[in-house]
DNA sequence: GAGTTTGAAACT
DNA sequence: CAGTTTCAAACTC
């Protein structure tokens, strides 16, 4: 049984400098009728239909009609804290590829979900798209195992989707290939649906990236859209796509379908039959994963590069953008914006930060930065900004971002100091109010009007009344004198102090006289 | 929040 | 490739 993760796309972190893997590609499942062949029009939430069981449905919030395969849905347990995660683990021991998984170095793991290409599969590659598209034809117009996502417009055709065909649906994982055999990637060209979907009996790989921490290999990542990879050995007629950690970690709502294969390991099932997703619809990774921040883009209608959204192969979501067309809604612009962009620059949507785990060699900006007034110690420096010193690679000019600078250091120092600051501050801020409910709870409320706790203990009906009175007193005494109003307002806000003092100290006494040290 | 500064991306 | 323009974010006040 092939588990798959359907997801919808949710934000993610943001990162100027993708610094996690990023990749070019993702693997959008389109359910749809098989009439309605394009699937384009109508956004539905795609239900974990696929003949298999459906282990949970998802309702879909954002672009409801796409299924991104996503990962999370290993059950072995993760020890590795933001480190990849093993969406599937392999057929037969399932175990150690999630070990390997988020290991460092070359033992860079991905999720490879087998797809079957049996006839209801179909896949969509769009020329220069980063985009892989799995679209599942379904006869069937049964029943509605898919629910829409809130999307009003859903097409209802492609709501009851319903796999047919399930026998042929592995599911396993493969340890990514080694960085060595992806070299013999073959770019794949684009083609038709059509045509992608060479026989039925290829079964094709979805490699995942597991999460949108691992490190990822810089040449899976670099891969031109699109790209299938080829078996790594001459294991079988297996085409590999790979999807970008972002990509698939961008999904707010999952569900994970699985897909039960009739005939094929059925022993390995078991354990990760439970894709489980996440409870709140929320994907573990999701969970786990800050949200991106939203760009505001007004002129680049967030297709350039110039949004961070659109740079880092996400979709807008939760933007303040202004004529976005980075959405499931602009699909073929964005499509074009894409290609445009890795004409420009093939590698444009690869990570421009070597993903070393946290500061270990790797991690440097592959194009070096050209800062010529920040002294790089600024964030509009991509080296700063992410982090890492300049290196040989870098133009800037007045660069203060060595390891040595002494600018950068008290940087550093300062930063630290602030951050320090900020946590005490949390802290104080969290004992500040637990001692004050702690008050509340422990002090007899005595009182305003009708009960309130505050803290004014002291402040008793007759005490404001014999205030008030204090107070009137004054204004009197002043109007009787004859006083100029501000000295009369002075006057009276001098008495009112002396109230206060009196009220307090009287508290102080009466909480020193507490047999409860209250 | 408005206005300025900045350097990547886009363009010529 | 270099020079210029455009852009959205970082920054300043
Ligand atoms: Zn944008
Ligand atoms: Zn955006
Ligand atoms: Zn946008
Ligand atoms: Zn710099
Ligand atoms: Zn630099
Ligand atoms: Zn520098």
């Amino acid at each position: 049984p092939a588990v798959i993760a359907a997801n919808h796309f949710s934000s993610q972190i943001t990162k100027k400098p993708p610094v996690s893997t990023a990749g070019p590609m993702i693997t959008k499942l389109i359910i749809t009728k098989a009439l309605n062949n394009k699937g384009l029009s109508s956004p539905a939430s795609v239900a974990p239909v696929v003949t298999g069981r459906v282990v949970t449905q998802s309702t879909p919030v954002t672009p409801p009609r796409t299924l991104t395969i996503g990962e999370t849905v290993s059950t072995v347990p993760q020890n590795t804290s933001g480190n990849s995660k093993v969406a599937i683990s392999p057929l037969k021991s399932p175990s150690k590829t999630v070990k390997t998984v988020g290991g460092v170095g070359p033992s860079q793991f991905k999720t490879i979900i087998p797809l079957t290409t049996p006839p209801n599969v179909q896949q969509i590659q769009v020329p220069g798209s980063r985009f892989h598209y799995v679209r599942l034809v379904t006869a069937t117009t049964g029943s509605t195992t898919a629910q829409s996502g809130g999307s009003t417009n859903t097409n209802p055709s492609i709501q009851s989707a319903k796999p047919v065909m399930m026998n042929a649906a592995v599911r396993m994982s493969v340890p990514i290939i080694p960085a060595q055999s992806i070299k013999q990637v073959v770019p794949k060209p684009l083609m038709s649906a059509a045509q992608v979907v060479t026989t039925s009996q290829t079964p094709q790989r979805l490699i995942m990236p597991a999460t949108h921490l691992p490190q990822i290999q810089p040449n899976l990542t670099s891969l031109p859209p699109g790209t299938v990879l080829a078996p790594a050995h001459g294991s079988g007629n297996m085409g590999y796509a790979v999807l970008p950690a972002p990509y698939v970690t961008q999904i707010p709502q999952s569900a994970f379908v699985t897909l039960t294969s009739s005939s094929t390991f059925s022993t390995a099932t078991p354990i990760q039959t439970q894709a489980r997703l996440s409870l709140n619809g929320l994907s573990t990774s999701e969970a786990t994963s800050r949200p991106r921040k939203p760009c505001n883009c007004t002129r680049s209608q967030c297709l350039k590069l110039y949004c961070d959204c659109f740079a880092n192969g996400e979709f807008c979501n939760n933007c303040n953008c202004v004529n976005c067309f980075n959405n499931l809604d602009h699909e073929s612009e964005r499509l074009k914006a894409i290609k445009a962009c890795l004409d420009r620059n093939p590698v444009a949507f690869k990570p421009k930060i070597g993903k070393g785990k946290q500061g270990e060699s790797d991690r440097r900006h592959s194009k070096g930065c050209n800062c010529k007034k920040s002294g790089c110690l600024k964030n509009y420096c991509e080296c700063y900004e992410a982090k890492i010193m300049c290196s040989s690679i870098c133009k800037c000019m007045g660069c203060k971002n060595f390891e040595e600078s002494p600018e950068r250091k008290t940087l550093m120092h300062l930063a630290d100091a602030a951050e320090v600051r900020v946590q005490q501050q949390t802290a104080a801020k969290t004992k500040l109010s637990s001692q004050i409910s702690d008050l509340l709870t422990r002090t007899t409320p005595a009182v305003i009007s009708g009960g309130g706790k505050l803290p004014y203990t002291f402040v008793t009906k007759e005490v404001a009344e014999a205030t008030c009175d204090c107070l009137l007193e004054q204004a009197e005494q002043a109007e009787l004198t004859n006083q100029p109003q501000a000295v009369a307002e002075r006057l009276i806000l001098e008495e009112f102090g002396r109230c206060l003092r009196r009220i307090i100290s009287f508290a102080g006494k009466a909480k020193t006289d507490c047999p409860i040290n209250c």
